[in-house]
DNA sequence: AACCCGCCATACACTAATGTATGGTAATAT
DNA sequence: ATATTACCATACATTAGTGTATGGCGGGTT
């Protein structure tokens, strides 16, 4: 949202680069879905008017097809920092992509309501499902490596990760509410470790019913 | 979406009532989501204007107020319908559970959608929040029932029924996807009620990758 | 100093959508 | 038969939003 292009206007307001508009539209996105971005209103906050769209982008259609690549690759290239990390334990590597799967729901509570908002775009638009599966295939990957590793057994390591991935992902979309708090996160980690990671009846931690 | 008021006006289209509007809207939620609820272009699908629409609805908000208030009071109604087919074995029941949720994504994809988009609106709007809120308490109570006399200990009853619910709420997010055929259905009855239900390494059934 | 270019403002045309006011018509009641 | 009611059509006013055409202005270029 702040404007990040370096500009050497002496005492203006700094110029628009093409990134400072993606910005506005992703906080209203996530916010408010794809349906409420509007041109319009996008440039009143950022104290323009749509004659600076205009400029940087062909039209409506361009600025969400923008979106969607640039959150396509931020993705993947998370996912590769996320694989080199990787240690020699799978279990607890599957502890630590827990963990930030469900901080990211708690601490960057926008990127978890923009991909929310992308899901419900990606049941119309083809372009979005497509994008979604791809990002979709290479976190399921991921999750697969470490449970065959874990398990030993390629069946066993596939399902286990698309249970921990549709887990987590019914889990994120409770924490995307409003009003729920990081006792719901903590939670949610607990469990779906104890269940799905250790796989046993857990014995520690503290419920949410305290 | 066909018109369901009775009419003994000859010859001619019946008239509407407001579940006949509602109902329209509805498939236009299950399909775009609630932004693209218009007032006009469904009165188009209805082959009436909107002199009809006006006078069975204050205005466009009324419209959306009404189709929520009508599918929470029929969710609360399914669920009371599936406690009454309650047996004393709570594991069968719980399978059956999960194969009414699941068989629900595969011929009523239309209300699966739907509930999505209510649930997208549900960021948004706290009127549908509270309502998704109360619709998910009363189904997680079902659940926790069950499990609490299969495992005979609360917080386990609880966590399962938390996590069992996260992973069928993801389950269904990806059946939602147009493109998903019955055997993804199939897989996720299989790989939740191995896991969770019967909490046992799976030993039988098909895997996807055949 | 004149010029050009990147970025934005302004004004206009156009479309879509909501809501309102009013009149019409078939069925029903009186 | 007339009146009433329920339901809908028509026409209008209004607003919001997109896109386009053009002009302006600062800043770097030659």
């Amino acid at each position: 949202m702040t404007r990040t292009a370096v500009d050497t206007r002496k005492n203006q307001a700094p110029r628009l680069n093409r990134d400072d508009w993606l910005d506005a539209a992703y906080e209203v996105v996530a916010e408010s879905g794809f349906d409420a971005v509007r041109v319009l209103s996008i440039a009143d906050t950022l104290k323009v008017t749509r004659g600076s769209f205009y400029w940087h982008f062909i039209d409506h259609a361009d600025l969400i097809a923008a979106l969607l690549q640039r959150w396509r690759s931020r993705e993947i290239e998370a996912d590769k920092r996320l694989q080199a990390d990787a240690t020699d334990d799978p279990e607890a590597d599957l502890v630590r992509l827990l963990d930030t799967a469900l901080a990211y729901g708690g601490s960057d509570l926008k990127a978890l309501r923009f991909e929310q908002a992308l899901r419900s775009l990606g049941r119309r638009d083809p372009k979005a499902a497509e994008m979604l599966a791809e990002v979709d295939a290479v976190r399921l990957a991921v999750l697969e490596e470490k449970f065959l590793r874990l398990t030993g057994d390629t069946r066993t390591a596939s399902e286990l990760a698309a249970l921990i991935y549709l887990a987590v992902a019914g889990g994120l979309q409770a924490l995307a509410r409003p009003g729920s708090d990081d006792r719901v996160a903590a939670y949610l980690r607990r469990v779906i470790a104890d269940y799905l990671i250790h796989r046993q009846t857990p014995g520690s931690g503290s419920s949410l019913a305290t």
